[in-house]
DNA sequence: GGCCCTCACTCAACCGGTTAAGCACCACGT
DNA sequence: ACGTGGTGCTTAACCGGTTGAGTGAGGGCC
């Protein structure tokens, strides 16, 4: 196809050369440092674009020790993160940010904590990120001694209580389920139940806190609150299960989308008109609680700006050594089609 | 927290001391090569783990020109990512093989064609990666010289048609279209219609004509075939327009399952009833064709293994220089709740 | 005992950049 | 004329591994 050979791997020297300067020349100039001839830098830059040179990152990033990629390493199980719009968007969040630093995300799936904290140690140790993103966080997360220990800047998505001294940004999740289960009472249901995610996610045990407190509060009868694995099977069942139960709850609160759909078409299958028989409230608004019949009303929020919030706190951690924990703005109930007065 | 200091970088030199050998000696040790006394060996891998020593991956790419990541570029709109459960699956699928052989994946989401060239350049030329999967081929799609003028190892996801040259994995959707279009004629459907993505995507295209060919082989009307852009709020418009056309469709083919979703939606929203008056049939089968009501009929595939295969091809790519062509196992009809006799 | 081999390991150059130190040159002030 | 300071560039050491050539000790064989 291509009439040349095999293209020659063009080095700094290649590029000094063909500019008449030395390689330390070449290096400031690509670094945007002070202390070169404008007339040289451009010299430089066209020598380097003739050859089509690109610095070798590894070369880089061995003598300035410096690292251009941040890591993301997220455990569940594969089968369920395909269905989990959440991720792809956090990570699209992400990426806008570390795309203007030039700086990569390496992506890893593991299995469990323990390869976890394995990777973020081999990821450190070798030099191959200069920070990570730790998501889902479980109570007495392990990977918080880890990085500690390590000395690795990290940046947490979770709330303060899970993630030890971690820099950390959260979702309110306690006021976001306060808030939904008071909307939820306003509309006159006295019977709410509460659809969990998987027990051992530190999430998942706020929610289910501020939900038993919520309606405490106002003194609605304690529903129950199956917790499930997060997948849409999962969501279907606990469903099924509480619309069987003498005590027919009115209105269900799902921890995810995925969820809430499932719990829409059991409640289809079962003869029960939504809202009027039973009122439906999603977490994780993605564009999947537009497209059912009725449409369903979410919490949600922002989950790409939230990935951006993520990568930014990280540059400062990693610039500064620290970054300020704070919360993301609470997810805003979005009434649509699934709830009403019951 | 911790008493110890900033935790001293430790390398190559202080392992080989620890062990009494030199630096060669460790070099050999971590890379399973021939030459070393089973008991240096371990003294070595003792020291090592003793000062929490992993090489620096940096020092060994620079200095054995191998590298330990592959690339991946996506270029959709980051609004509709989330949505696919195919991509998270594939990706989950490539780590799968790739980290047997801890080996990473960069994962870059871009705008558009130029920025994902420009990438792959800046990728190859600055050794980030050792060569790229390619997804989401246009006709005449640059990206086919591009890798090919940087002698760039890559696996191309496409269909040989669209992928010039490259090693390809595709799935036969030619064949599966055809498969879909006879099944719901055989179950006494005349007016079928297919929703279809983007037009500029190459896979696209081929669906549209297979669908074509098998209408007219049967000898059906040729139902319209509005393009999308994959979104669930496009399958729910092209939806409407289909089902207010004066000559409606009875059956409705989509290329994706949650346009499927959307689709469905819209019938039940119209008083359709599914499948007693309109059938709907769903590509990229994914848990969510089973959590609607009633469920969808899909053409479902193994992505996680599609992933898979092609991470295999890619090393194959590394290693041999080359790989062969071929397409994956055609997508099954797995037939459910949301097709039927008109 | 001398010769040759193999085994186990060391040595030093090298990968392709970065960077601190050094140097030549010129302008300017006195 | 001479120091002083700044600009613009070069030089060489260095980052932390890998690798091929080199070395010395020990064993087998005649």
């Amino acid at each position: 196809m291509s009439v040349d050979g095999p293209p020659a791997k063009v080095t700094i020297k290649d590029v000094a050369a063909r500019a008449g300067v030395s390689k330390g020349a070449v290096s400031l100039a690509f670094n945007n440092r002070p202390g070169l001839a404008d007339a040289t830098r451009d010299r430089i830059f066209a020598a380097a674009r003739e050859l089509g040179w690109a610095p070798n990152l590894a070369a880089r990033s061995l003598s300035s020790s410096r690292v251009d990629a941040v890591g993301l390493a997220i455990c569940r199980p594969a089968r369920l993160l395909g269905l989990e719009p959440w991720f792809m968007e956090f990570i699209s969040g992400i990426e806008s940010v570390l795309a203007e630093q030039s700086c990569s995300l390496l992506l890893r799936l593991v299995r469990d904590l323990d390869e976890e904290v394995a990777l973020q140690e081999r990821w450190w140790k070798s030099k191959q990120v200069a920070g990570s993103i730790l998501v889902d966080f479980r109570t007495d997360d392990p990977r918080v001694a880890a990085v500690g220990a390590l000395g690795m800047p990290a940046v947490a998505v979770g709330h303060p209580s899970l993630t030890g001294g971690l820099p950390s940004l959260w979702t309110d999740d306690a006021t976001a389920v306060t808030e939904a289960v008071r909307y939820l009472a306003a509309l006159g249901h006295r019977r709410i139940a509460h659809v969990g995610g998987t027990a051992e996610l530190g999430h998942s045990a706020i929610r289910n806190a501020a939900f038993e407190a919520a309606v405490r509060e106002l003194g609605l009868a304690a529903g129950p609150q199956p917790s499930t694995g997060f997948s849409g099977e999962d969501g279907a069942r606990a469903t099924r299960a509480l619309l069987a139960s003498a005590e027919r709850p009115t209105a269900i609160l799902y921890d995810n989308d995925i969820m809430a759909v499932a719990g829409l078409s059991v409640a289809a299958e079962m003869g029960l008109s939504v809202p009027a028989d039973l009122s439906l409230l999603a977490w994780d608004d993605s564009q999947l609680c537009r497209l059912t019949h009725p449409t369903l009303s979410a919490m949600s929020h922002d989950v790409h700006g939230f990935g951006a919030e993520v990568a930014r706190a990280l540059f400062t951690v990693l610039a500064t050594g620290t970054a300020e924990s704070r919360p993301v703005p609470t997810p805003a109930l979005t009434p649509r089609g699934s709830t009403g007065p019951p």
